[in-house]
RNA sequence: GGGGCUGUAGCCAAGUGGCUAAGGCAGCGGAUUGCAAAUCCGCCAUCGUGAGUUCGACUCUCACCAGCCCCUCCA
């Protein structure tokens, strides 16, 4: 059974759906006026992993994340660079998208833009008006928090105690944690027509108005960052519950802000004995020069951080620096090092392993070998974690002791020696009993992986560079087989320690000497 | 001031009212290796402090200390 934490209950409660067998999930995406960073992305990356893991474990989802192409800082935007707002909402949509799919996330079903739902936010708006909740005032159209008498409720905090945007618009609202659901447009501005003339929409109600349209008035999951919370949720909540009279989601799930850090220590725990250190901090923002995610990414590859952000659980709050990063490499090389082996053993590719859809299907598979009763034991632990409030980071322990079985028993039964077999002998190696239990047990790591969005092609980049490289490390490689050949120990160590000064590493198994270079960047 | 979160080994990080407190990185010892690398085996924490509840707490309660986030735009 899954179990998920619902920030407004503030406790884990059992997942049921609205909908039997149907899931619909929300999620707040970006607003599109600068170029995103890594912030952006975990959402994202936690939710493309939470889908996998509800499809695989039999539900229809239907996952919906909005751009939010019209809003103050769209418009500073195009004031200060002097092209139109719908420009900069394209171009930093692009970024956005490829920075999702450097990522892996690739299963949103939906991505409305706030612009092209005007008619459902105005009648949205028209309906607030219409029950009480809402007022509208000198072009602008509000919603009075003490209407509510709920509000509040997600963030555990009385009205009063909101401060509402005051500035120039305060003068117009009865009270100063009202907040606008439509906003009149200045001259110069970015505006459509409305009942109050023209303008455009308050930041909040596009949420209400698409998730109403996509996902209905009662849906599942809304997810975002811990900090749209206050006020964005909270708005959000009070709008669509007045407005429909009904709850608006089951679930809120919130996941933890990401904090930058060079060579930051750990966040909290460190009590008087051992400080932050003074360049850990910082919060990620774009106001604060955030961004550049996709250089980011260019450098460190895609999976990587998606690996590093799903070592941690989704609610945490996680400092994302060089340390953290080159850790996740490192045990990155262990899973890319055990699908090199595979391959050579089996002549499979991992990335082409055809593994088991939906956890039914996965648990047919089954067998009396040691190996595989042990996998599905660790399988089982895997999914139980998995079940608990999408316990990735605990989910991917389990990864690790895999990767150790698996290479256990194939140093066990000797199962390198077939690294050497000729391709028109092949067919022994597909027949060997071993080998078939090998990858029948690495079948089913791959059913895992694939559903974390993990391994699913071949790593970008793990050796380097260009078509000359592997020339020279050929005759690298056989001068210092020359050498060793003749006993001449020193010529071969000098060979070697020079490659790995330069970042290239040796490795001598049965009979071939293999390189490795790269690595962590 | 108000609302929340966190504090587990050198570092990162799961988890639990009572079995041996996951896993990773680093380190140490061993197998293997000409030596390495890779792989495998083993070692490495009493869970911020104090008090309470309990037969029993690291896990529950309270206090304290430390840190972080939100209450202004923010994934």
């Amino acid at each position: 059974m899954i179990r998920l934490y619902n920030t407004l209950t503030r406790n884990k409660e059992p997942f049921e759906t609205v909908v039997p067998g149907k899931v619909g999930i929300y999620l707040c995406g970006p607003t599109v006026y600068k170029e995103s960073h890594i912030g952006h992305m975990v959402g994202p990356v936690i939710f493309d992993t939470i889908k996998r893991f509800l499809i695989y474990s039999g539900y229809q989802v239907t996952w919906v994340v909005n751009i939010t192409d019209v809003d103050d800082k769209l418009i500073g935007q195009q004031h200060e660079r002097g092209i139109p707002m719908s420009e900069i909402a394209e171009e930093m949509t692009i970024d956005y998208l490829n920075n999702l799919r450097a990522l892996g996330v690739d299963q949103i079903d939906h991505m409305p833009k706030a612009t092209e739902h005007m008619p459902g936010i105005i009648e949205f708006t028209q309906s607030l008006i219409a029950k009480g909740f809402a007022y509208a005032s000198g072009g602008d159209v509000f919603f009075d928090v003490t209407k509510d008498p709920s509000y509040g409720k997600l963030s555990n905090r009385n009205a009063e105690d909101q401060q509402g945007e005051g500035g120039g618009a305060a003068s117009k609202k009865r009270n100063s944690g009202d907040f606008a659901l439509w906003k009149s447009a200045k001259p110069g501005e970015p505006a459509w027509d409305s009942p109050w003339g023209r303008g455009r929409p308050g930041w909040h109600i596009e949420c209400s108005a698409m998730s109403k349209a996509l996902l209905g008035e009662t849906f599942d999951i809304h997810g975002g960052g811990l900090d749209l919370m206050v006020p964005h949720h909270e708005n959000e909540l009070a709008q669509s519950q007045c407005c429909h009279d009904k709850p608006m989601v089951k679930y809120w799930l919130h996941n933890g802000l990401l904090r930058k850090g060079e060579s930051a220590g750990k966040i909290g725990g460190r009590s008087d004995r051992d400080p932050l250190p003074a360049d850990a901090g910082g919060k990620l923002s774009r106001s604060g020069g955030a961004g550049g995610l996709a250089d980011e990414i260019a450098r460190l590859t895609g999976e990587r951080i998606r690996f590093f952000l799903l070592r941690t659980h989704y609610r945490s709050t996680v400092i994302f620096g060089d340390d953290g990063l080159e850790e996740a490499a490192k045990s990155l090389e262990s899973f890319y090092g055990y699908f090199e082996r595979f391959h050579k053993i089996s002549k499979q590719r991992y990335f082409n392993l055809a593994a088991p859809q939906t956890r039914k299907e996965g648990d047919s598979v089954k067998g009396d070998e040691p190996l595989l009763k042990g996998v599905q034991q660790l399988r089982a632990n895997f999914l139980e974690k998995m079940d608990d409030d999408f316990n990735t980071g605990g989910a991917i322990a389990e990864l690790f002791d895999f990767i150790r079985e698996l290479n256990k028993f194939a140093n066990e039964n000797n199962l390198d020696r077939f690294a050497e077999v000729k391709p028109d002998e092949f067919k022994q190696v597909f027949a060997d009993p071993q080998v078939k239990t090998l990858v029948k047990a690495t079948t089913v790591l791959r059913e895992l992986t694939l559903m974390l969005g993990l391994f699913r092609s071949t790593p970008a980049k793990r050796s380097g560079g260009d078509s000359l490289s592997p020339k020279l490390m050929d005759l690298f490689v056989a001068l210092r087989a020359e050498a060793r050949a003749k006993k001449d120990f020193a010529t071969g160590d000098r060979i070697r320690s020079g490659l790995t000064e330069i970042g290239v590493t040796l490795e001598d198994k049965k009979g071939v000497t293999e390189w490795r270079a790269g690595g962590s960047s």
